[in-house]
DNA sequence: GCGCTCCCAGTAAGCGCTTACCGCAATAAG
DNA sequence: CTTATTGCGGTAAGCGCTTACTGGGAGCGC
């Protein structure tokens, strides 16, 4: 309490072995915990950090040891950098997905003292590359999401640090992580063709560079086409995994004066969202009258108004295994596979036409 | 391509000095844009940088220069670091509000070539002041959600580190932002007792120790007085902030017999959603029979069934605020205002009583 | 034409840690 | 009692930057 409560910045390791009257590799060992300190030079130095309240400066840290522990986690951001509220209203709703799977990686970390350095990059950048160099000189590693980078792009980050990516394509030096589209597609597609006996379906887009959204409009097409029905698609099914183009598609259906599928795979659950309200606008019932499908099981899906059905991908497994991925990279270990895919599974709820789970069943107690 | 191509790790300013012919002093130069070199020195070093991919080590330009650029985001988080898909589905909603708030602080950091560095802490975990420790020492300064740390620990990490607290009480050494829940809360109250003719209204409370839940309890249940209603109170109108919590209490009214109010005003938007679920479990009809009502007007509120009525706080800015506040801070500037508050606005949609708005109307487009 | 100033660029110190290396004391072995 | 062995703890080097200090060359005034 008295001889160095100085300044709150300079507390270095310095203070603590002064204080605790040994050197500075006796402090670095303790807090290090190595063997190497007798149990009484252990309790004096840890008496001095407490009482000095000292946290050993990470900077100097990573500099020594070549470990910064933290990982750098890049995603896109629906809205450009308005602080105001009108402007992002309709889609900041865009959050929940990625950070389904921002939590899941911070848990892995978590568990190896790892912390996350978010970096969100908003649409409106085009050329995100130097933001997230930067953001490489302050991590060990990056892990991103889709539409961050271009393939290219990663490429020569991944040069110069270790890379892992979410839902993209496999690259050279790094690992991707994906779930399986394809098989959680044609489960979708197996129930609105032939468990409902729809006959005439759509899949409403997303982002048209996506490989997520290429795969599932590809498994969708050929597996609805394969058990007989007609896959709808074209321009207008075009969407951009937001709530607001899911309902600008349906208005545009609707303006164009075309008819209605009886079924709608949504390229992700915001979209779904967007394509329920714009067919409320219209006074169109779901399911009777059209049913929707979503994809990701995001949270708010099972409020919606009808429970949305959809495709379960394990967001917050996605997440933990980008982070376990990056983490052997970090530490040098060799790539194993660039790809690592998850499974996903369909989730049936009420808005492709299916009845109401019971409340019974769904608080799981008494009738 | 040829000289020093070398690993990825091993890439330093002396590598870029080298092959650019000057010193190291030259090449930090131009990196921080001093206007000391010459224009053609200058394009030597950075044709060097470009060509190699050189990307400055973060951690040796913080321990140099005293700023690491890093702001740490602390958090509560409902769910405990299970893995599996099914213990947290019901409660990952409670990610909206404070990924919202994150958002803002990351918008406003970025803007000053901050980045964020986001720990969120279990529930479970009863003393993470040493976790939050670490942190610090990665960061120049933290911003700590509301029910992280107790007022006492957040002095004490206040003392060593500048600190920004958001929704939570103002304390010596740090600056709390939050914003006006007195004046929504009375909003509220005037639209349901005087708007809406409710006499019988409720407040059903969020974290019994959370300052934003005490000052909402209180200004709601005097308004409500001074306009001549009664507010119910009592053990049973408790709940946690989260949707469970709200279904829960819900569910103990029924159990117990005792009679609902006219209108229900929750501590936040994720109590009214449970609210409004167990409520349509029961089969009682919102806001035909009861009327709800939440807090936050997080981006879900308007997609629910009905439109949840709210009082909008300004999530965004509040973050942003939070964060400028602590850039001042960090940068020794000094404490002018142990406490800011901003704005709130009740938002009338359906959940109240209120007729809808006709679609028209929301879309902005033609009849 | 010589010295003064100014501008640019290089040298080196130091930020706060970790850890290799070394010395010393205590113990074990002969 | 002497020597080999072990283990604790101190000294100092160095991680990759920034920057104060310094030196050298060019331009200026007298």
């Amino acid at each position: 309490m008295n001889d160095s409560d100085a300044d709150p910045h300079g507390l270095t390791i310095y203070d603590v072995a002064r204080h605790a009257g040994v050197s500075i590799a006796s402090v670095s060992r303790v807090l290090n915990n190595r063997n190497n300190p007798r149990p009484e030079t252990k309790e004096r130095v840890l008496r001095a950090v407490q009482e000095l309240g000292f946290v050993p400066d990470g900077a100097a840290r990573a500099l020594s040891n070549r470990f910064k522990e933290i990982v750098g986690v890049v995603f896109r951001r629906a809205l450009t950098g308005a602080t105001d509220g009108g402007l992002f209203e309709d889609e900041n709703e865009s959050l929940l997905f990625e950070d389904v799977i921002n939590r899941g990686i911070e848990v892995a970390a978590r568990h190896r003292g790892f912390d996350l350095l978010m970096s969100s990059v908003p649409v409106s950048d085009r050329y995100p590359q130097p933001r997230i160099s930067a953001l490489a000189g302050k991590c060990d590693g990056l892990i991103l999401h889709d539409q961050v980078l271009t393939a290219a792009e990663i490429q020569q980050v991944a040069l110069r640090t270790p890379v892992v990516i979410l839902a993209g394509t496999a690259i050279e030096r790094g690992v991707n992580v994906r779930s399986d589209n394809a098989t959680g597609m044609r489960a979708l597609a197996q129930h609105l063709v032939v468990d409902h006996g729809y006959r005439t379906v759509a899949y409403l887009a997303g982002h048209a560079d996506s490989p997520d959204n290429l795969a599932r409009a590809e498994a969708f097409e050929r597996a609805v086409d394969e058990v007989g029905a007609a896959c709808w698609t074209g321009p207008v099914w075009q969407g951009n995994y937001m709530a607001a183009g899911g309902a600008a598609a349906i208005r545009a259906v609707f303006d164009s004066g075309h008819p209605l599928p009886r079924a709608i795979a949504c390229a992700n659950d915001q979209t779904a969202i967007g394509v329920m309200r714009a067919l409320a606008e219209r006074g169109v019932r779901v399911p009777a009258e059209v049913a929707v499908a979503g994809f990701d099981d995001i949270p708010v899906a099972r409020h919606l108004h009808p429970p949305l059905t959809t495709i379960r991908q394990p967001i917050h497994q996605l997440g933990a295994t980008a982070f376990d991925v990056l983490y052997s990279l970090v530490n040098g270990e060799p790539m194993t596979e660039p790809e690592i895919v998850l499974p996903t599974t369909l989730v049936v709820r009420e808005s492709c036409g299916c009845p109401p789970e019971s409340p019974a069943a769904r608080t799981g107690r008494k009738g």
